[in-house]
RNA sequence: GGAGGGGUUCCCGAGUGGCCAAAGGGAUCAGACUGUAAAUCUGACGCGAAAGCUUCGGUGGUUCGAAUCCACCUCCCUCCA
């Protein structure tokens, strides 16, 4: 692909929000191979689907032939990031942030490719900033900054003109280190181009002047735009929380779930953010959707392809299956192995003794993390929406929650496959004993 | 160090002695309608099956009774030094 139908291509996904050297970056493009970074923070143990479009944004221009540094910040992540955040971050113990430093840069290698002609690579910024000292930072890092400039950015504004809020020296300086990450990389790879969520795009302007001031060098910064839902409500969050990218915080099943339930207003952009698939393919989509009566097709695809990207073919099969037999089939008539394979699979399950069980019907299911409290299920059951093996649980039986698991009602003597409102299930299996 | 302002249930934000588990909005959950969509309408929304229990930065106090008054502490913000 060459570079301007790269950036094309880019351009009618909705990709790109500002570009930094707009009318040259072409051209630079178009000159070779070029280095590219993208920033990612260690804020937790795994990263999340906010960070999946600029992960999928390195991948597109290794693909059209250029080099991704994926940079994992184990400096920046000990200090915190004030870009529009509205209040002040606790700072996590420098052995925290390091585990995390080693689970992200394992995560985000896999979104990449190491090998190849033009391998990508992980880098922290740790390792040019930890032996850096004071003195030599304020001269020779610091003297570049204006104090004047940095607190016109848009980003750390509200923190310093809003009534009620603050900015430590601290995170001010956020901007000074990721600015120089730029110049670093620079200077080590070549790196000409940042790019990042819009969020970014005071910290990319600061990396791009530091790096002409103290190397003469002319890099160039792109942004994404922010993820946004027709609705207004948040994207990536859902009742269960972060939708993460490490299938251990986030099964697969609940990943696919996650994009299935995209709504019709978001589906269509989400295809051009978060899949490979071409425009003029998401256009057809799109029209064949349009066409048809009834439940589009786009929501599926979006599923597909982005919980394969993550999880793998064989994370996505394992997602449609208990997609297939919970929502398109009767999910009580399967095999044993079957339901002990959905399991496995990353369905929601507990194993239940009869033996032990809580006093009310409501505690079991609050317990088992089918609702947040027992008021929660209370409502459920009083509107018919538990239902176990199908049938509804009436909400007079709360107190007596042996009998609702009744051995001869469980599917193959010990299964009970029970449903919350339209989506949650849970498997619960019955001890051997 | 001085002066002033503030910390309310997930978030925003009312409440300034009882009528307060605490207005309103958002988010969230459940129901109806649908297509596991949106919009709309309905119900729930501190915890508890219930009796009841626990909240309004913390600790003590005044009072029959406090989120509301007093003292001290703590954290944040603004201005001054």
């Amino acid at each position: 692909m060459s570079s301007s139908a790269l950036l094309d291509d880019l351009r009618a996904r909705g990709l790109v929000f500002q570009i930094a050297g707009e009318d040259a970056i072409a051209e630079w493009l178009d000159g070779g191979s070029r280095t590219l970074y993208c920033g990612f923070d260690p804020t937790a143990d795994s990263l999340h689907i906010g960070s999946l479009v600029p992960l999928l944004m390195l991948r597109r221009f290794q693909d059209a032939g250029h080099r991704p540094l994926a940079l994992v910040g184990g400096a920046t992540g000990l200090i915190g990031d004030p870009s529009f955040k509205a209040a002040e971050r606790q700072l996590n113990t420098p052995d925290i942030v390091a585990g995390w430093t080693d689970k992200l840069r394992q995560q985000v290698g896999r979104f990449i490719d190491l090998g190849g002609e033009n391998p990508a690579l992980v880098v922290n910024n740790l390792d040019w900033t930890q032996n850096l000292d004071v003195l030599t930072f304020l001269r020779d890092i610091g003297k570049h900054f204006s104090i004047n400039a940095m607190i016109q950015k848009e980003s750390v504004k509200q923190r310093i003109e809003r009534e009620g809020s603050g900015i430590s020296f601290t995170e001010f300086t956020y901007m000074i280190l990721q600015s120089f990450d730029f110049s670093e990389l620079y200077k080590l790879y070549d790196c000409g181009l940042q790019i990042g969520g819009s969020d970014q795009w005071g910290n990319i302007t600061g990396g791009i002047d530091l790096t002409r001031r103290m190397h003469g060098g002319h890099v160039f910064g792109l942004t994404m735009p922010l993820i946004t839902k027709a609705d207004g409500t948040k994207f990536g969050k859902t009742e269960s929380g972060t939708i993460w990218l490490d299938g251990s915080k986030t099964s697969p099943y609940a990943f696919y779930q996650f994009w299935l339930n995209t709504s019709d207003a978001d589906v269509y952009k989400f295809l051009r953010y978060f899949t490979f698939l071409s425009v003029a393919d998401i256009e057809q989509i799109e029209q064949a959707d349009a066409a048809r009566d009834g439940r589009p097709e786009g929501q599926a695809i979006l599923a597909r392809e982005v919980t394969r990207l993550v999880h793998g073919e064989e994370g996505l099969l394992a997602a449609q299956r208990i997609t297939e037999a919970l929502f398109n089939g009767d999910a009580t008539a399967l095999s044993a192995d079957d339901l002990e394979q959905l399991a496995l699979d990353g369905l929601p399950s507990s194993k239940l003794d009869r033996e032990a069980m809580p006093e009310t019907l409501t505690q079991l299911l609050t317990e088992a993390g089918m609702a947040a409290s027992g008021k929660q299920v209370k409502d459920a059951l009083s509107r018919g929406a538990v239902l176990i093996n199908g049938q509804p649980v009436d909400a007079a039986l709360n107190g007596d929650p042996a009998s609702c698991f009744h051995n001869n009602a469980a599917v193959h003597g010990r299964f009970w496959l029970v449903r919350l409102g339209k989506k949650k299930y849970h498997l619960f299996t019955r001890t051997a004993a």
